[in-house]
RNA sequence: CGGGGCGUAGCUCAGUCUGGUUAGAGUACCUGGUUUGGGACCAGGGGGUCGAAGGUUCGAGUCCUUUCGCCCCGACCA
């Protein structure tokens, strides 16, 4: 491509409302503009990015057996009706209605499509497994989309869909996509960390997330110092405590405690660690045609983790509850405590499991208990694991301690079950010609959040670094004086070459000084430039590596030879 | 959903509080010239229903009402 003839408006200023790198440097360097909240456009540069990375990972799914295929866009609304999600999604799902008025929604998955796809057209064990998955924009209508690509509304998302026969074998090919996930993102160019994962909306058993490692993202992850354990702070778990602080002695008794409320005001007052003390969070939790307050205690060294007490208690949501909702229910919030507690549904965390020396809210006004010794309900009460792990726990697999990094979820890996098969009845007849529904699995890997990734984690101050792999074009071609024949003339017969020889390059020949398309050649970031300049009076160019800034002088002669090296490198 | 901010040239913004010729700057763009190793300079030029609708006024970018759009913060520890 000509650079003079090439669409690739690139401009000094970011939009103002840019504040991520990735959306700052894709603006400016012509990648993408926005349409409206949360969408975006793809200019040459951006399409040419994604399609490579789309290549990539087509080819690591035609390796593993997966096949492409591509559902409508639009999908019927009944479906959803079906499978019961028109609720769980609520309004993230966008639906409208067609000239016959009939309802439909823009997919922002395709569990149910898919199902839909396969049922009464795979109806035997003996074609089983099947693995079949399509790239294609997906709609969310969020709440708030927001750091350009990272998290628009409309994207372009992988999502693959699994049908096995058995578990054993979904447990297989969960592994195998796994690796091939990892595949696609080493081939990238990325650091990332595979880590266990809360399950979400989309339903079923385990799952694991493919994050890369940027302190932009917008996920906490949990990393073990010494092993593998890695775990989204949503899912993440701890082996006990081992260093247990003094435990405060005491008979058990009901203290006067006027106006303490708070934890720290709690252990300031008894002089004791947190740890030693019971926290409540009270939450309004919300199901598809009831709602709540459920109580949830905790050690006052641990915070709830929202989504384990969404979990824990089966709910769609939960939400805060207000002091009215707690009065009504007759309990005293600042003196709540989990001993007597039949004013609420409660769910007390597994660390508090027969806990000792205790000191914890009386449900009376101004009073706390001391000494208070759980063991007593740990017949009848309902435990859980609703504790978000702090930074300095232990590891749940080794002696390591899990400290916080922050990640982007590019890819999300399900076993899902029979969630959907079962909704849709969608079933094969397995070798005793028995009817089953399909054990399935799902993997979805964010494509367009992907080229986002990219930049967060290679960029500088002046612009993108593309990875070879990720790269528009591998090679800029500079003419750093247009009105130098000679240089001219080598950059064209250098052009022509790398493009006889399949090398991906533009040729900047625009007549602008060498300082702006410099400029220019760093915001965009292709991994090298050629400099047609000054050195050719010594028979020599220079290749710029975007990489590492460097630039370094190559004969005339060894150009085409060194550029062929360096892009298959 | 709750709270806040902003809509003026392709882009980044000033002007709005305190209404008053023809609405500005930088940048980008076009023409000509100079320059040619880090977004250079000189001269000339094109580009605006001031988000939209309604109202107040002799007069509205500016005041009032409504509305649309975009952005940010929040959705926690009893």
């Amino acid at each position: 491509m000509r650079r003079t003839q090439a669409f690739i408006p690139t401009s000094k200023e970011a939009p103002s409302d840019a504040q991520l790198a990735s959306h700052i440097f894709l603006s400016r360097a012509g990648f993408v503009t926005q349409s409206a909240a949360g969408l975006y456009n793809y200019l040459p540069l951006a399409k040419r990015v994604i399609k490579k990375i789309e290549n990539i990972v087509n080819e690591e799914m035609t390796k593993v057996g997966a096949q492409e295929v591509e559902l409508s866009f639009v999908t019927p609304a009944d479906l959803w009706e079906e499978s019961g999600r028109i609720e769980k999604f609520g309004k993230e799902l966008l639906r409208f209605k067609d000239r016959k008025d009939t309802q439909f929604v823009l997919a922002p998955t395709n569990e149910e499509m898919m199902v839909d796809f396969v049922r009464n057209r795979i109806t035997s064990y003996k074609n089983l497994p099947v693995n079949l998955y399509q790239i294609k924009t997906k709609f969310r209508d969020e709440a708030r989309p927001r750091f350009g690509l990272m998290r628009g509304r409309e994207f372009i998302m992988k999502d693959g869909y699994s049908f096995h026969s058995c578990s054993e074998d979904l447990d297989r090919e969960f592994d195998v996509m796994e690796a091939a996930y990892k595949k696609i993102l080493t081939r990238l160019g990325l650091d990332y960390r595979v880590v266990e994962a809360d399950s979400g909306a989309i339903g079923g058993s385990e799952s694991k997330e493919l994050m890369v490692i940027a302190d932009s993202g917008e996920d906490t992850i949990a990393v073990c110092s010494k092993c593998e354990y890695g775990a989204n702070i949503e899912a993440a778990t701890r082996s006990e405590r081992k260093e247990i602080p003094e435990a405060p002695e005491a008979e058990f008794n009901k203290f006067l405690t006027p106006n303490i409320k708070s934890i720290d005001e709690l252990a300031g007052f008894f002089k004791v660690d947190p740890y030693y003390t019971v926290k409540t969070v009270a939450k309004k939790v919300i199901y598809e045609d009831s709602e709540e307050i459920v109580l949830f205690f905790l050690r006052g060294s641990d915070n709830l983790q929202e989504v384990k007490a969404v979990n824990a208690t089966e709910a769609l949501d939960i939400v805060d509850a207000n002091e009215e909702e707690l009065q009504a229910l007759g309990v005293i919030p600042g003196f709540i405590g989990p001993l007597d507690q039949d004013k609420a549904k409660h769910v007390i965390d597994s660390s508090l499991k027969n806990a000792r020396n205790m000191i914890c809210g009386a449900n009376e006004q101004d009073y706390h208990f001391v000494g208070a010794d759980l063991s007593v309900i740990s017949e009848v009460a309902y435990f859980a694991d609703i504790a978000e792990v702090n930074a300095g726990d232990s590891c749940p697999h080794c002696d390591g301690e899990l400290n916080f990094t922050k990640g982007i979820e590019v890819g999300h890996i399900f076993k899902l079950g029979t969630t959907y098969s079962k909704a849709l009845k969608a079933e094969f007849l397995d070798e005793n010609g028995k009817a089953q529904p399909f054990i399935m699995g799902t993997y979805g890997m964010g494509i367009s959040r992907l080229v986002a990734s990219v930049i967060e984690q290679h960029h500088d101050e002046n612009g993108c670094i593309w990875t070879k792999s990720t790269a528009p074009y591998m090679v800029n071609i500079m003419v750093s004086n247009i009105k130098d024949e000679e240089q001219i003339a080598l950059g064209e017969k250098l052009y022509s070459e790398l493009q006889e020889a399949n090398v991906e390059v533009i040729f900047d020949d625009r007549k602008e000084r060498f300082g702006f398309k410099m400029k220019d050649a760093e915001l965009i970031g292709f991994p090298y430039t050629v400099i047609i300049g000054k050195e050719l009076v010594n028979g020599n160019v220079q290749v710029y590596e975007r990489s590492t800034t460097e630039k370094t002088a190559v004969s005339v002669e060894n150009i085409l030879g060194e550029i062929m090296e360096l892009s298959n490198s």
